[in-house]
This record gives structure tokens, C-alpha cells and sequence, in this order.
DNA sequence: TCAAACATGTAAGCCGTTACATGATTCT
DNA sequence: AGAATCATGTAACGGCTTACATGTTTGA
């Protein structure tokens, strides 16, 4: 249902081929998107038949051929219609919290946090690192367009830190309730 | 996939009808889980071909008969075993980010935006009363079974804390950059 | 020489949503 | 009288994942 807006948004900045628009979520949007080749490759077919995009086809010597899409007037209106959408209730759905809430084995438990910790972490670097290297500058210097791709990027940074600090305390409380061996202050 | 083994760690707790596990996801899990009835009941037709569950039929005078679903030492083997399993990376799909990303009518935005914002302190302020009501009494104090839980209710909350700082910082950056005509210091 | 990147697809099956369907009881 | 709660389902459709399928170029 919502695939092909994420396409239409995408396309929306300049023409790609299937394969580049597969790539775009996994670089540009991994942050709040995913989607595989052959979902990438079905909705565009679909697409294409709802007359939202259309493709030229570019012959290449050696690699295979390639189909460019871009929007048509059509696309564009359908993709500002459902910008101007109101939103339903985002669903969440979490496995490392089911498991957290159910599973009685602390060792098993401690893995778990630290996987969920390591995967925070990481993601964290990758995001610092994007924001360093892309947006280096103030946002007030920012157009307006680059400041809300930053935005999002900030999002995923603000969520990811709370994660972290998050998990900080779940292993206090589950883990070095050593009370009474751990030297409570000084030493 | 999942939607299995989240039934096993409900019914884990006790035997429940297929009802009833719907209510479960609303309310007990709806931090983190949900599903419907249809859903539910489909599922669980499966689960007993697969000998995961047992039902026993109890007539009720008046009301419909209930079935009323438990464990079987196979089911609980199951969830065993997927509580051990690593999580594979979390999938993130945010149709809020993906318009803050493609929306460039700040008016439009500005309704995304707050409409967000409500919907963040809406569920905070919801999980802090769940907080309050059952879980008043320090960390330390807590069964470790409790712990787990009151846990996943914390991480709800600092996701949703995070959320609104964060929004409250995209509101300023994105509206309140009148720099030339409000005041930058003072008054 | 082998892996990775470029480039596009088909098919099967499961997962999930939405609409439809039924029927009694309890609360307002 | 009407709405909400209890209680269980069927059917259709669409979304998404996984496996399979093919073939070239470029870089290590």
C-alpha cells in the first residue's frame, strides 16, 4: 500500500532505474525504509500500468538494458494527494521486546541486550557519520529541503541515543543487582 | 512468523481464548504487539493442526461457547527455543519520515508535525499512568518477571520522550526561523 | 579466478488487512 | 432502544519474503 508512495517520492527527485531505486533505500532511506529488489521490480510494473510512471528504455553495450522511470503528471498529483494525508497510528511491532517480556533465562536475557545494544551502537556511528560528512553545516544555513533529509537523520540519532541509554539501565536492573558483594560507594 | 510465538509467550502465562489473546495485544502488549481477532483465530487454528495448543470447549448458558487454548509441552519447547534464537535487525518503516522527508509545503508539514507530536505524548502520557498504576514500587523491589515487563513499558517511554524532543527541535527548525523579526535575545 | 556490482525478472507461499457474517448479553 | 462487550468465524485481496533464474563487467 505504501510502497509505491515511498517510489513516487524517490522519483519525485529525478529519474531512476529499479535497481538505483532498491539502492536509494538502502543508502538514502534505510533509516525509515526498506524494500527488496523484486518488490522494487513488481510495483513498478504496477506502476506502470496505473500510469503514475513511465520508462524509457536506454540500450547499453555490454550490460544489460536499462529502464529509467520517472513520474508522470499523473504520479505527481497522486504522490501530493497522499502527502497532504493525514497519517494513521504508526504500528510497532517488537521482537526484542517480546522476548525481553517473556523470556526467564538471564543468560539468554544478557545476549539479547547486548545484541540489541551493539545494533543501537551501531547504527548510531553510521548515522554520526553520515550527518558529519553530509550536513556538516548549522541547519539555519540549510536549505529547506536538505534540513528536513537532515530531520530524519536526526530522528533516527535522537531514537537510537534513547536506545542506548535505555538499554544502560535495563542492564543495570536486570543484571548488577549484586547488591550486596558490589561496594555500594567509595572504594 | 512472529505472530506464533508471541501467542505461545501469552498463553505461556496462562490458558486464554482466542478472544482474549486479542485483548492481550491491545492492552498488556500494545507497546509492542498487535494483531486482530481474524488474525488471531486463524492463527491459532493453525498452531492446534501443528500441536503447538490444545483447546478444550466450554459451554456457557447464554453466551457462545469458549475455547479455551493452552500449551502443549511441544508449544512450550517451540518458544523455548525461539526465546534463544538471535533477533534478526529490526525493520523500520516510517511513513511520518518519509513525508517529512518528500513534503515541501510547510503548512501541510506543520500538520504532520503536531499531529505527530500528539500522537507521541498521547501514548506517553498513557504508559506513565500504566507506570504509575502497576508499577509503583522501586525497580529493586520487583520479581524479575515484573522487572521485564515494567522494562518494556520503560522503553516505550523513552522512545516516546525522544520523540517529542525531537519534535519539539523540528518545530524550531523548521517554523520558528523568523530570526529577522523575533527577538534573539531578551524580552 | 572469484566475488561483487550492475541489471531484470518469475513463482510460490505466507502474512496481514478489510469486509462480511452471526448472535446473545449487559450497560446506558 | 441502541451501543458495547463477549465470542467465533469465512473470504478476498494485497503486501512481503524467499527461492529460483540469467547474464555481463569490474575489481581484488
Amino acid at each position: 500500500m505504501s510502497l509505491k508512495y515511498v517510489i513516487l517520492v524517490v522519483l519525485s527527485e529525478k529519474p531512476l532505474t529499479g535497481y538505483q531505486i532498491t539502492k536509494e533505500f538502502d543508502l538514502v532511506l534505510g533509516n525509515f525504509w526498506h524494500a527488496t529488489h523484486q518488490q522494487v521490480y513488481h510495483e513498478l510494473k504496477k506502476m506502470t500500468g496505473d500510469k503514475l510512471i513511465v520508462f524509457s528504455t536506454e540500450h547499453q553495450t555490454g550490460k544489460p538494458d536499462r529502464k529509467v522511470y520517472q513520474l508522470t503528471s499523473s504520479g505527481r498529483a497522486a504522490l501530493e494527494r497522499w502527502l497532504a494525508e493525514p497519517n494513521g497510528p504508526t504500528a510497532t511491532k517488537n521482537l526484542f521486546l517480546v522476548k525481553l517480556y517473556a523470556c526467564d533465562s538471564s543468560e539468554v536475557l544478557r545476549r539479547h541486550i547486548t545484541a540489541f545494544s551493539a545494533e543501537s551502537r551501531q547504527s548510531l556511528q553510521t548515522y554520526l557519520q553520515i550527518a558529519q560528512r553530509y550536513y556538516p553545516e548549522p541547519a539555519h544555513e540549510m536549505t529547506l529541503d536538505k534540513r528536513r533529509a537532515w530531520l530524519t537523520l536526526r530522528y533516527g540519532i535522537a531514537q537510537r541515543m534513547a536506545q542506548l541509554s535505555w538499554a544502560e539501565e535495563a542492564e543495570g536492573c536486570l543484571f548488577d543487582e549484586d547488591g550486596d558483594t558490589a561496594a555500594p560507594y567509595g572504594r
